[in-house]
DNA sequence: AAATAGAAGTGAAACATTTCACAAACAACT
DNA sequence: AGTTGTTTGTGAAATGTTTCACTTCTATTT
């Protein structure tokens, strides 16, 4: 193990290939050279062993190769799945993920947008629940899940269809009085069709539905006592639930479980997400699932290309349902 | 939003303050200045707003204030836990985190490693699997769950203790014929030794132990052949299990269920590493489970302490049992 | 009071790259 | 053949830090 001696430098590289800084340079950035030449200093390059220092590179020039990911957190699911499959496109695409948590506090929020600007990453990718975050016009931004400004490409899943979808399976499967449940931060999301979705599907097919919405502030307990409330002797108000995340709906199940409702033959529940229980290859719930390893690879992709390409401010990927066990 | 002018640089700071450039250097670098000198170059850095360029203190000195953290991937809940405990003990300590993952394939193994040493990075925490990884000795590094070579610190819990922790506690709750179930790595790590503790106990109790462990490329089907011919007519011929992940745990409550095998009445089963279901606060089967957390910023601390000050060359963190429903 | 050691500030050099103005070579066209 | 235009290589300047050899200043000792 170890090789400890000095990195070579592309000065070193120009010496034993016989050519120009410049060149070597150029070479590296590929900017047309001629034929000879680069070969020339390719097999310099190869046989030092020579790679770009990336702190000189990054000082002189913009390009530093490293995209910065911000998220709340990376225990959750939804964004461990979302750092795993950006990291892979990412290192696909020769760069490297510099990744931030915030545990959604906006202060920390500015505080990695500040810092990762002034380090002049090439990009920033983020899920963030700041509403004045303020950024740089002139870096390559992408937001996931949430419509942040005009100039700022956001990715999502289709979250109305998927609202819609979710009404649909439940009115098919025979549900009659329909529930949504959900979580909402005061910053408006993409997330918020869900429910509207939901909502719109219902009245066009003359099913009513309850919309039940808590402030994030207030927590799951405001759910919980909304469905004990709705309960009596073991029988629920209702007989079909979606709720606004998978990660709700386990939660739910556990707790009409223990009011002795069962499951989907009392009440079906849809959740929304499509997080797989780890190890095993099946979904917790009965869901609508995101694409994941699209949307990431999408904000990757969008990131990385060309500035001055326009972009859809807005892209919604496509959902499905997916059989979980709590329907029928 | 947006704020675009050109950020300040140290020369700007000096100006303003009416100091040296070295001076404004040694503010920042924590070396002793005078008093005056020092709030002069502070009040300066504020009303500029400055902050240090990243990438020209990497190229001059060493210094990056970047730990990389290289990690099979970032999906399985105990590397997703590992990195978000990382990225917060480092935040805090005024680093930020370059977050690679290998997907356990050992030539990207030593690519992360080889990129992240001729990038500079400050240190590098690693779980990686290559047996003939090759590290420059002069970065700092600790790897988490493998004793890999004498001078890097390793980072684990306690495994033996662990294992023996689980027979203890299946012995006591009243089975007679144990079973361990594990997939291993070719690679020698500390996680091999949650079966020796686990057998020794059982030895020094009298009580009859099978090992049961296959090979990673066999793949957990070789288990669940195995666990099917244990079972006759809905019977099973050991009373507790051991199994050496949470993961494996919950794949084979879910075969032995479809067996017609009960658990915890038939047989009583433990898993290994304490991951929560995602969203509830419980633990999907009863576990000796790791401190996670613990780990995460004992390797933190380490990486980052003096290089002088020489620390254990294998530090194991204590383990604890925790019910999850799955033994009685 | 003089001498000296120690502490603290200074400014230029160094770090490894990209960029830019320029030179050289060559082709094409009158 | 002379002019023009295009392409391609060159080497110096520039990027924002840290470091280091000096200088200046203060305090202590005799």
């Amino acid at each position: 193990m170890s090789k400890s001696t000095k990195q070579p430098t592309m000065k070193d590289v120009s010496r034993l290939a016989g050519v120009s800084l410049g060149t070597v340079s150029k070479v590296f950035n590929g900017i047309p050279v001629g034929d000879e030449y680069k070969s020339k200093v390719e097999a310099a390059a190869k046989a030092l062993g020579y790679q770009v220092n990336v702190y000189a590179r990054g000082l002189r020039a913009s390009k530093t190769n490293t995209v910065a990911v911000i998220l709340p957190n990376v225990i959750n699911p939804f964004y461990s799945n979302m750092a795993d499959y950006c990291c892979r496109r990412l290192n696909e695409k020769g760069y490297r993920m510099l990744l931030s948590t915030t545990s959604y506090d906006p202060d920390t929020e500015q505080a990695c947008v500040d810092m990762v600007q002034q380090n002049k990453v090439d990009g920033i990718i983020a899920i963030t629940y700041n509403p004045k975050l303020e950024v740089n016009e002139d870096i390559p931004f992408v937001i996931i899940d949430r419509k942040f400004h005009a100039n700022i490409p956001c990715v999502s899943s289709d979250n109305y269809t998927g609202g819609q979808l979710a009404a649909e399976k439940l009115i098919e499967k025979g549900c009659k009085k329909l529930l949504f449940l959900g979580i909402s931060s005061h910053v408006p999301g993409e997330a918020d069709k869900r429910s509207v979705g939901f909502e719109n599907y219902c009245n066009s097919q003359g099913v009513g539905c309850t919309i039940h919405r808590v402030w994030d502030e207030d927590g799951i307990d405001e759910i919980f006592s909304f469905v004990d409330d709705s309960t009596t002797k073991g029988k629920f108000k209702y007989d079909g639930i979606f709720c606004a995340t998978d990660a709700l709906a386990v939660q739910i199940i556990d707790r009409l479980n223990k009011l002795g409702v069962s499951v989907p033959k009392d009440v079906q529940i849809i959740g929304y997400d499509g997080i797989k229980i780890f190890g095993l290859d099946k979904y917790p719930c009965s869901t609508i699932e995101q694409p994941l390893e699209q949307m990431a690879t999408t904000a990757v992709d969008i990131l990385l290309s060309d500035k001055d390409s326009n972009h859809p401010a807005l892209i919604c990927l496509p959902v499905r349902y997916c059989e979980g066990g709590t329907t029928k």
